[in-house]
DNA sequence: GTCTATAGGTGGATAGAC
DNA sequence: GTCTATCCACCTATAGAC
């Protein structure tokens, strides 16, 4: 059971989502979160300390919908399925969730001034890439993939669909036509990037 | 010869640029602009119309140093050379301007809120990309690239540089190493992928 | 073309009553 | 835990004198 003062946290949580979701981060104030929560301003700071402690909830709900993307690739049977699957997965993700995908992996960063509350070096960006790795030495060992630097290799992927991803989102490849036809063309994309780096 | 009012105008977006890589553009304000450069928050609207008008000035600016670096891929005298040159230019841009790169090509676009002056559908997205086509036939037309839709293959070497730089400017290829490790790497790369698209 | 002064707004965060 | 009232910093942009 949850009491009142959990529900109202949950309430600005999700309308800080749905803000962020309008709006992105940069635009996203704790007053109008407040209103739309149905409570002043002052009292979001009964629940977090500041406004990067509420933005830090948003960012790690749109990790964990991401996270159920990736997962879903590894019902596939084959070690080769599974690394389709997951480029697929994390395309769709993108697609189907851009202002998730946009303040996860394309806002700024590295030297740049930091917007978003997710650290330069949080884990959860180690974790995706250990996951990539992993199904690289899956299909390593299966033969499906050239032996070599399973880090490098992953890297190489990982490039691969995050710029697919990256420059869809950003209007860039609207030649590719709608959804559909862009899912397709990725698809396809991925075939000959796999055919390169084949055993 | 300029005049004062020009050598003023020059200064302020000098200025602005200088400021803009240090904070970035969300956060560069005409008012540090003005003192920096001498003059009164109010002076800068005798010379642009708005911040945006000033921006965009900042923009133009890392667009031509842009182009400067693709043109001198040009120079190569295969069509090869000069593909993997594109691609190598593409990169050194994306290292040695991080700043100008990220307002360029990885700053919010498509359905996202706009920060940046530059327009979804600039025409000069549609160059680097035209660029990048023109590269693309010469080599299917030495059959060096396997023939096939120029656009198509254009578009998967495009995503998987700008894959390369994205991540590396997040952070997220650091394990990559330093700069020259990860040049070393990302020349590897785009062999590897050039064999996937090979004739 | 430049200045001072200011309008008119948004923002994060706090004080203190209830 | 919530409120009202408020502080303080910052922003873009304009008005009008010089």
């Amino acid at each position: 059971m949850s009491t009142e003062g959990e529900q109202t946290r949950a309430r600005l949580v999700a309308e800080a989502r749905d803000l962020y979701l309008e709006v992105g981060l940069e635009r996203l104030s704790l007053r109008e979160v407040a209103r739309r929560s149905g409570v002043s301003a002052p009292a979001v700071y009964r629940h977090f300390d500041s406004k990067e402690a509420l933005l830090a909830e948003v960012c790690a709900e749109g990790f964990r919908i991401f996270s159920s993307y990736l997962s879903r690739a590894l019902q596939a049977p084959t070690a080769r399925e599974r690394m389709t699957a997951s480029a697929e997965q994390y395309l769709r993700f993108a697609l189907e969730h851009p202002h998730d995908y946009r303040a996860i992996f394309m806002a700024g960063a590295g030297d740049g001034p930091r917007v978003l509350p997710l650290p330069k070096n949080d884990s959860r960006y180690a974790g995706t890439f250990q996951f990539l790795v992993d199904r690289v030495r899956e299909c390593m060992q299966d033969k499906v993939l050239r032996k070599a630097d399973p880090d490098e290799t992953a890297a190489i992927i990982w490039a691969h669909v995050h710029g697919l991803a990256s420059l869809r989102l950003s209007g860039n490849l609207s030649r590719a036509g709608n959804d559909a036809q862009f899912k397709k063309f990725y698809m396809h994309a991925a075939e000959q990037l796999l055919a390169g780096l084949a055993a």
